[in-house]
DNA sequence: GTATTTGCAAATGATTTGCAGTGCT
DNA sequence: AGCACTGCAAATCATTTGCAAATAC
């Protein structure tokens, strides 16, 4: 089982709902709380907000999974991969990634500010191809 | 007067209310909802949150000024610039400013999803010069 | 004068916490 | 066995809404 040694492998215990929460996040690409939710209780009726909650923070900790969050929708969650970047439709909300090698703009935020850099976050929003048409 | 101007070329009302949080946007660079209270009760005492988030609201929707949504902290609000990219760090949370020509970025985008690009978000995480040497 | 905005209080929504019971390793 | 995890209910925190009075233009 890959998932369970990926929880196992960032010492976190591999419960049967933190699996699912990986299959889900895969599967998606990136997810909501409150999809992620909607979609696990058709495994976990009983599955609890809360649990999610604690799972997704103590995934986080580890550097298992990665929040990204944008504006005038609320966060979402995808599994920690190669850098990129994510476009997101205004229209239609759509999130997707693109290739992006961010090494060039760590070289510069060091060279302009000292920070030691460490993550790269960009959000690129505008519409789709699909709601251009429309 | 020239923060009564601003709010009126974007057609919003100039109140008080708004022309001080411009000011203490335009001191403070990038501020958080709490921040801003905080400060702007000193010169209006009887000021609601209700009425701040009114406010940012309405600044947004006519791109007078900007959400930045950063990882582990509340969104800070900043005035409409030039395009730069942030950099936050990850110990003390201070968030400043770089510059960067997301041009480039934009184009490959377009290459790459055919998205209509209209804006970018880059948020850098690392740690800071101060903290570095803690 | 009129439409917008303010400030209050209350409603809603999101996230966190404490704790008793359960399950992973 | 022992500690981490789950699920519930309640607490907390964040944001929005409705409305009457005030204010910008």
């Amino acid at each position: 089982m890959k998932h369970q040694q990926l929880l196992q492998h960032h010492q976190l215990k591999a419960t049967p709902q933190r699996i699912a929460i990986i299959e889900l996040m895969h599967h998606a690409g990136h997810i909501s709380i409150d999809d992620l939710y909607r979609d696990i209780r058709e495994k976990f009726a009983s599955i609890s907000l809360a649990t999610l909650y604690k799972n997704v923070h103590s995934m986080m900790s580890v550097n298992l999974i990665r929040e990204v969050k944008i504006s005038g929708q609320k966060a979402k969650y995808e599994i920690e991969k190669m850098p990129h970047a994510h476009v997101v439709c205004k229209a239609c909300g759509e999130l997707k990634d693109i290739a992006f090698d961010p090494a060039v703009l760590m070289q510069e935020t060091i060279r302009e500010s000292d920070y030691a850099a460490e993550e790269v976050s960009i959000v690129i929003s505008g519409i789709c191809p699909q709601c251009q048409k429309i």
